[in-house]
DNA sequence: GACCAGGCACATC
DNA sequence: GATGTGCATGGT
């Protein structure tokens, strides 16, 4: 699709929507937990388990890596997977312990690219995670794709179906001006609408998008 | 009760 | 390299 298009895209969500406001925290580290903890889960899930552990004064660096993985598991449980993620906020923590001695100010100091990188090294940390953590805790240049960007587009016929990850992301940070607020802004927007209307069950009735002509390969969108 | 949610790692072929 | 499976709670 056309760069054009792309932005046409961003106006009528924007105008459907008006502005998200982005990750939804109250300081970096608050947003790096949540991305762990929204992996392929509920956001009503997630503020359960982030206001638990403000409860107990635990949404802090130094205090969830002191804290017992049992203790850490029965916190965050309303959360989903809890023993997994229980270990992946862990190994996260370590990982910018040792790199970055423990400190986020320092790991998004740097280069973009190298953060990514290590990141991404971190198990339990993948490509949207990572790119979540970036950009909405760093506030620093990466495109986020999610099930709602992937989909929406390919059901649009906007990208090809094979798109995996990293080409979509190729293709948003290609196509769109360089600009954190506009890149913020854009998936924030994307989750919206993909909540409302591209679910497993697409309901594009009065979708914002409905009536951008496919450019191919559009699958029927009304039956939900 | 079935289905789904702002993924990821790992096993198996 | 592609495909399948486990992880788990809570809302619709």
């Amino acid at each position: 699709m056309s760069s054009d298009t792309l932005y046409d895209v961003f106006e009528r969500l924007s105008r459907a929507y008006g502005p998200q406001h982005w990750w939804p925290g109250e300081n970096p580290f608050e947003i790096m937990v949540g991305a762990v903890l929204t992996q392929n889960t509920a956001w009503t899930n997630v503020e359960k388990a982030i206001d638990n552990l403000r409860e107990v004064d635990a949404l802090a660096f130094e205090a969830i890596v002191a804290m017992k993985d049992e203790q850490l598991a029965e916190l965050i449980r309303p959360a989903g997977y809890y023993r997994v993620k229980t270990g992946r906020l862990k190994n996260l923590l370590q990982f910018i312990t040792e790199r970055y001695d423990g400190s986020l100010e320092i790991m998004f100091d740097g280069d973009v690219a190298s953060l990514r990188e290590g990141l991404l090294s971190v198990n339990g940390i993948g490509p949207e995670t990572a790119d979540s953590i970036i950009l909405y805790a760093g506030n620093k240049l990466t495109f986020v794709v999610d099930t709602y960007t992937a989909r929406i587009f390919k059901r649009h016929g906007w990208i090809e179906a094979e798109a995996d990850y990293h080409a979509i992301k190729d293709f948003f940070e290609y196509s769109l001006e360089d600009d954190v607020s506009l890149w913020n802004e854009y998936h924030a927007l994307l989750v919206q609408v993909g909540k409302n209307h591209c679910r497993a069950k697409p309901k594009c009735n009065e979708c914002p998008l409905q009536d951008i002509l496919p450019e191919s390969g559009m699958m029927d969108l009304d039956q939900g």
